[in-house]
DNA sequence: ATGTACTTTCAATTATTTCTGAAAGTTTTA
DNA sequence: TAAAACTTTCAGAAATAATTGAAAGTACAT
């Protein structure tokens, strides 16, 4: 397999892969062209590569860029503005769990309070009280992981699975 | 609040919750429905409080059944199926685990291989083979994770949480 | 100040996903 | 065996999401 076919490859499946996880797959493949890309990557080039219109490469690089995951970047002598992203797949897995924690465990954790006021003390009552409680437990160790994940490096997870038995 | 307010507002952010992970509403707000629902819950009723069609019912109790977190089951002197779903929100998160692992993970792994096999000696080849390996190996410790988590019971994780700096 | 090179925006279009509902299929009952 | 009770299917409709492209905006250069 040539390099090209082989990165060709690669963004097809990372475009793929984001749009199971609902991320478009536009954004995701912009990610993809930047990480196989060993220099900066201009709009024009995004939108050369993958076929896309400018509109399109602009909105879903700033979209890239809010959730940190892209940075803008100089070339010298060059005026327009460049993109990169980290190569570091822990440090983009950090970022990204970051976003998720916070655009969704947080809202989440409000409508776990908002309904835990319910009123009442018949079976049905106590029954609904009981899987908020649960479901509260476990969003709550979820946010913990995430919260470890994030502040942790490569080899602080290694090490917890190793210690997993 | 009252009970069932409590219990359609739960209902209402399952659904966009699941939609931000790339599960459809619908599907996610049955899963809700029946969470909720002391007893079992036909297709008509459903239809009824989701405000949804007989076939958009069926084809999602369906997914939900083929994803193991959903069964069917009787009631003695009825005829139609009722659904239920496990209260255990361990073991729902633990189907859940086992489905996306098995959906996206192995496909994954597949398309690593196929790219880890790129011709070629110069910096970029290197380069590239080398971003590849890191996903694999960050590919194949999620994966463990993830495995170690469908084998797991809540007591084994809050245990693994603990021993976590 | 004007032109040039570039970036951003957004209304309109296109693509994709989801949903409907009626018809076909299946199982139970009489 | 036939009708009734229920479930499944799927083509078309509707809803939603993504994309285009041209116009407006910005910043730099002369």
């Amino acid at each position: 397999m040539k390099l090209d076919e082989a990165k060709q490859h690669f963004i097809q499946s990372w475009g793929t892969l984001g749009s199971n996880w609902g991320i478009n797959r536009t954004m995701a493949q912009i990610h993809a062209l930047l990480l196989v890309s060993s220099e900066p990557i201009s709009t024009e080039d995004m939108m050369e590569q993958l076929q896309i219109s400018r509109g399109n490469a602009n909105m879903n690089t700033r979209t890239l860029i809010e959730w940190g995951i892209v940075t803008k970047t100089h070339i010298p002598g060059e005026r327009r503005e460049f993109f990169v992203t980290d190569k570091d797949i822990w440090a983009l897995a950090r970022q990204i769990v970051k976003q998720r924690r916070q655009r969704e465990i947080e809202p989440m954790l409000r409508v776990i309070q908002e309904v835990k006021n319910v009123e009442g003390n018949d079976k049905e009552t106590k029954e609904f009280k009981e899987l908020i409680n649960d479901i509260d437990s476990f969003t709550q160790k979820a946010d913990d992981l995430m919260d470890k994940f994030i502040r942790s490096d490569e080899h602080w997870f290694y090490r917890q699975l190793l210690k997993m038995v």
